[in-house]
RNA sequence: GCUGGAAUCGCGUAGUGGCAAUCGCAGGAGACUGUAAAUCUCCCGGCUUCGGCCUUCGUAGGUUCGAGUCCUACUUCCAGCA
């Protein structure tokens, strides 16, 4: 399917956007997701210990997969036997897939990157692997997501503001190329904007990267190691006002509740994260209220289950809360489940993580709609 | 009863004459933002002014400059034989 964004209302005070994302298959028929929303992260394929049923049951829309993952494993050409994406993985909405972009910043080191594309040491066998923007929208066209991303290359939050000018002007280089090669006429392919905490190169990356012309624009390099939180603000200030306002907006990797709130505030569409999910594996349930980091960060707060106290604790997650796990399950339940190492433990708190954050693009979007949101954001901070 | 083996942190283990406390589990806590993550980090005998100090290898003796380690006796457990 091929996205459309519609923008339906913009906040009177903040700007921040209620809108529309449609995706159109083939034949004409549509699917509609409000936005701001939030896409849960299936990297391999799958949200990890969520059935499609589940991710379905959260409100989630769009989901993520990964092209580097996929591409090693099971290989693009067993999922385009299998059918394409939707079909191998069971899920009729729409998926996104990242480039791999992502990937060059992971598993890759610097030396690793050159303007043909970037060496990989694969996590798997230890063996070499060489990505190239043509070949990762080759494979992104094969796996048949919805939305597809432009290889990038996504730098630390460390990196000087020569290196991301080289990085961006190859970066930009990779989107013509990989542009070039895109053959499958059903997937929108979106561009992707660099250049740190820097507003010269923001401003410059967006601007030639719209030139470029894509189906929609994603933010990228941001909210990486120990990125301060200013700078990623900046990152969306800097980029955001020269993306075109009919056309989806994509806030890459970003999904602490406080981030949400300020991107969206900053004119962003859409977001992904893999912290519901990983952190859901390791015992933590997102809660209502902020809590400060060791830095003095405000961050999500949340309730590490695993934890002693809650062994005789029987209420739900979280009173307010109507995922599965809340309206079900106890807090003691979890954590004999977590402690027990029980897979059902993860499954749960994914599911309450993921509808937290989903619920709350959801009091977003009533809020814009209202033209609230400046007292909507002034009551979360309260 | 006899013969052999064993006894080290809550549990299981390493250590075989030279700074006891290795590793795993259990336990306590923390980190995690386009997933190398159901992972990783820290603590886990007692005190502590965080520099250290003290205790401790089933019990009691012994040999030795020095013993968790060798010897003797005892206790408990395991296996085999009666």
């Amino acid at each position: 399917m091929k996205v459309k964004y519609e923008l339906i209302h913009q906040d009177k005070t903040t700007g921040a956007r209620f809108g529309k994302a449609i995706f159109i298959d083939e034949n004409g028929n549509t699917q509609e997701y409000e936005t701001p929303m939030f896409m849960p992260v299936g990297t391999q394929a799958t949200v990890k210990t969520l059935s499609p049923e589940q991710v379905k049951a959260t409100g989630a829309g769009i989901i993520l997969a990964n092209t580097y993952h996929l591409w090693q494993r099971p290989g693009e050409d067993v999922v385009e036997k299998a059918g394409g994406l939707h079909k191998f993985m069971n899920w009729s909405g729409p998926i996104l897939t990242d480039s791999g972009g992502y990937q060059v910043f992971s598993l890759s080191n610097p030396k690793g990157i050159t303007e043909e594309g970037v060496k990989f040491k694969s996590e798997l066998d230890g063996r070499e692997l060489f990505l190239t923007p043509e070949k990762s929208i080759e494979i992104q066209n094969a796996l048949g997501a919805d939305i597809i991303m432009s290889f990038d290359e996504c730098p630390p939050a460390t990196a000087d503001h020569q290196y991301l000018k080289n990085s961006i002007e190859r970066t930009l280089r990779w989107a013509a190329r990989g542009k070039a090669v895109h053959k499958n006429e059903n997937q929108s392919l979106f561009g992707i904007v660099q250049g740190g905490p820097h507003e010269d190169l923001r401003r410059w990356s967006a601007l030639e990267t719209v030139k470029l012309g894509f189906d929609g624009y994603a933010i990228g390099g941001v909210a990486n190691d120990d990125e301060e939180k200013d700078d990623m603000y900046k990152a969306i200030e800097y980029s955001v006002p020269y993306l075109p306002e009919d056309q989806l907006r994509y806030l890459m990797g970003v999904g602490e509740p406080v981030d949400l709130i300020e991107s969206v505030r900053r004119g962003i569409d859409i977001f992904d994260c893999v912290s519901p999910t990983r952190l859901a594996r390791h015992g933590n349930a997102l809660i209502p209220g902020l809590r400060k980091d060791a830095a003095g960060n405000l961050k999500e707060n949340r309730l590490n289950l695993k934890n002693a106290g809650f062994k005789e604790d029987f209420m739900p997650i979280s009173e307010d809360c109507d995922c599965y796990a809340c309206k079900n399950y106890t807090r003691a339940y979890l954590n004999h489940l977590l402690r027990a190492g029980e897979a059902f433990g993860a499954t749960l708190l994914s599911i309450h993580n993921i509808r937290f954050l989903i619920r709350l693009t959801e009091k977003m979007r009533e809020a814009i709609k209202e033209d609230r949101f400046a007292e909507f954001i002034d009551e979360f901070y309260n």
